[in-house]
DNA sequence: TCAAAAGTGTTCCCGTTACACCCATGT
DNA sequence: ACATGGGTGTAACGGGAACACTTTTGA
């Protein structure tokens, strides 16, 4: 089978991105709503086209940008983290091209402004349980994504299994890496770690048995020296994320 | 940002294999000669388009079946296993082209043919220490992949960087998943199950712990009823994978 | 004074480790 | 008989789970 460089068919490639953040104790994504065919309307994972002089991983920091003006961490700024997630590439899953598209995981702290980015698109943080289909579908009040029914899904293309995917691979990374400070502020409390854990994971932990294993982790935590009452109760001492980036040994997530 | 269908840049996607097994006591890859430029009569990972109509699955179970014909188990047949391992583009990773490459990593029982594949190009399993720089360099007999003085790579392109990944991916899942039995015949001992974690892993695990350990986890291992004796010694009870996918608690690695 | 969150001490339990010991075959 | 690999018993050790208890703030 020689080589011949006509007989490949073209490929559009995209990155597409998973942003999760947590909000009032939630896990959150971010959405953007589309203004076009197909799925006008609908609400999607932001995303766009890789251009021809760049890498992958540089097309997913520039969206992230040009969507929520977050920076991902390379080198030196300590933006969000960014690691590539997986890759879709079915041939009908865009009905007006072949689309092959490279998913990113974008970890972001809360973000002061309600609505992200500057795009003039409709952006939102919605809780990934709604996104999914775990929201119970009755009208809960304002916004919601999904019909009541449960047979109509919530995101355009197959954004909700990338999504799905996302959500996993954060669930599980935060068990064996100290990922979940990614979550988090530059200066943050035990407690707050903790909630962290409790909203992606989606269950309650002892706060003694947390607060014992996490600070005694090498290489997880450092202290900052201030300490803080942003959460009532007595003071708590404030952290830094350290320099370990795997946990030994792990943080264990509770059976279901 | 309308869309615009003429915007997007001409990508060419790949498929690129890393199939991994374990032969003679050492994780081993398979590898085919280039019989074209570039890297023309060096060693990579075998690969190829993926055809406009199909995805990319089915592109790398194609690639795998064109190669060594083994088949990847989709729904009943027990072939081996293939998942989707990591996305590479570069812009510069080919010279002649944008190209976007899928790699796989595919975990298959030792083969009985040792030139595998229908292919006329070369091909051979070498040991993964050899490709990626631990074979200390200096000839130790035949085959050499590798210039003594460590400084050029033994694989075209960024398929030695490819090859890291697979092989890491595979090492951290057999912790916690029973893939390693992918790398077994239908039947196997318990003795030769461990011997794949002490190829895989590079290390000597107790063989009484071990024994107990997957005995004792639900799901992984289910007696097939026979014994054998191939293995020298007291006969050893034959076993199948069993069900479970998940291993719960996890195999634990020896630290370095 | 009370509620709320932070942090410490202690006990029980269970899984891993290390290793002594026995079992069943081929040569 | 002996080597080889298969398999069981058991005691020491270590980390996690559960929970009683103290500390320090704001309301």
């Amino acid at each position: 089978m020689p080589y011949d460089p006509s007989a490949f068919p073209p490929f559009a490639v995209t990155v597409d991105l998973v942003v999760l953040t947590v909000r009032r104790h939630a896990l959150c994504a971010l959405a953007v709503r589309r203004g076009e065919a197909p799925y006008e309307g609908k609400w999607a994972l932001p995303g766009g086209f890789v251009r021809a002089d760049e890498d992958l991983a540089s097309a997913a920091a520039r969206e992230l940008a040009e969507e929520t003006g977050l920076r991902a961490h390379d080198a030196d700024s300590p933006g969000a983290h960014l690691e590539q997630l997986a890759t879709y590439g079915d041939p009908d899953r865009d009905p007006r091209m072949r689309v092959v598209s490279v998913a990113h995981l974008v970890l972001a702290p809360d973000l002061p402004s309600p609505t992200p980015g500057g795009d003039a698109r409709g952006a939102r943080w919605a809780p990934v349980d709604d996104l999914l289909g775990f929201g119970a579908g009755a009208g809960v009040g304002d916004g919601s994504l999904r019909h009541a029914d449960g047979g109509e899904k919530a995101l355009a293309f197959d954004h909700e299994r990338i999504l799905a995917a996302g959500v996993e691979r954060a669930r599980s990374k935060i068990e064996y890496s100290s990922l979940a400070t990614a979550f988090c502020p530059p200066e943050f409390t035990v407690g707050e770690l903790r909630r962290v854990y409790e909203a992606v994971w989606g269950v309650a932990l002892d706060p003694r048995n947390f607060h014992r294993k996490v600070t005694g982790t090498p290489g997880f935590l450092v202290p900052s020296g201030g300490t803080t009452t942003r959460q009532g109760g007595r003071p708590a001492q404030l952290f830094r994320a350290g320099g370990a980036t795997l946990l030994n040994p792990p943080m264990l997530r509770p059976e279901v």
